[in-house]
DNA sequence: AAAATAGTTAAGTGGTCACTTCACCATTCG
DNA sequence: CGAATGGTGAAGTGACCACTTAACTATTTT
């Protein structure tokens, strides 16, 4: 279910923007709350909440609320599946440019 | 000059197109030209070079024209820059759950 | 209870984005 | 040569996005 082509999307779409990539890694340092991840950022607090629904929606981030302050952690299951998704892609370049170099090598040699 | 912010920003920009994946994906079986690229995309050539650019300045993807066609290869180096940003942040998260983890078992052992 | 804190929600706005169409250039084929 | 192929550039359009303000709820502090 994580590999699925819409939630990648979502994910991708999460972290094109800078300042949910900031979250991320604020996040990646330790929870945080929403106030706190809004702290170094040039917005309203109001705008932060929505970009916490975009990271929240991705899967990328997770949150509870206790009392009145939302306590909110990386999810690294889904860091994973974006990670995984570009490494696949370089792996099947990568195998293919060294079948061709095997392949060159090849050749050479029967000349 | 690859880890820079800009840079990253392009890059997930453009990976965060569905179409622009689809075209990563096929680039990543080997290089095609535009044509090849657009085929099984439901969409105009037109709108497929404008992808295409996305995909250029983003540095994934390099081309370069010979005769009237021109052909498009998947640049790895970007690929691997990307996939590093989100495996630094996935493994921070990772080693701050492994010090908790030893932190509990310590104190654990103390009560 | 009053005031401060933490967050939520809705509505609006300006800018960006993905796409289209159409006119066009350059190269190759018959 | 003329016609077909492969690609490019500009202008327009509707949808979406990031953000704002403002009104509001729930919790905690004094």
């Amino acid at each position: 279910m994580l590999h699925d082509p819409a939630q990648l999307d979502l994910m991708f779409q999460a972290l094109a923007d800078p300042a949910r990539r900031q979250m991320v890694e604020r996040l990646s340092r330790g929870p945080a709350s929403v106030s706190q991840l809004a702290e170094p950022l040039a917005m309203s607090l109001s705008a932060v909440v929505q970009h916490l629904n975009v990271l929240e929606a991705s899967g990328l981030v997770s949150s509870e609320k206790l009392g009145r302050v939302r306590t909110c952690r990386i999810e690294p299951k889904a860091l994973r599946a974006a990670e995984h998704w570009i490494n696949e892609r370089r792996l099947a370049w990568e195998r293919r440019l060294d079948r061709l170099g095997d392949f060159l090598a090849e050749t050479k040699d029967e000349s």
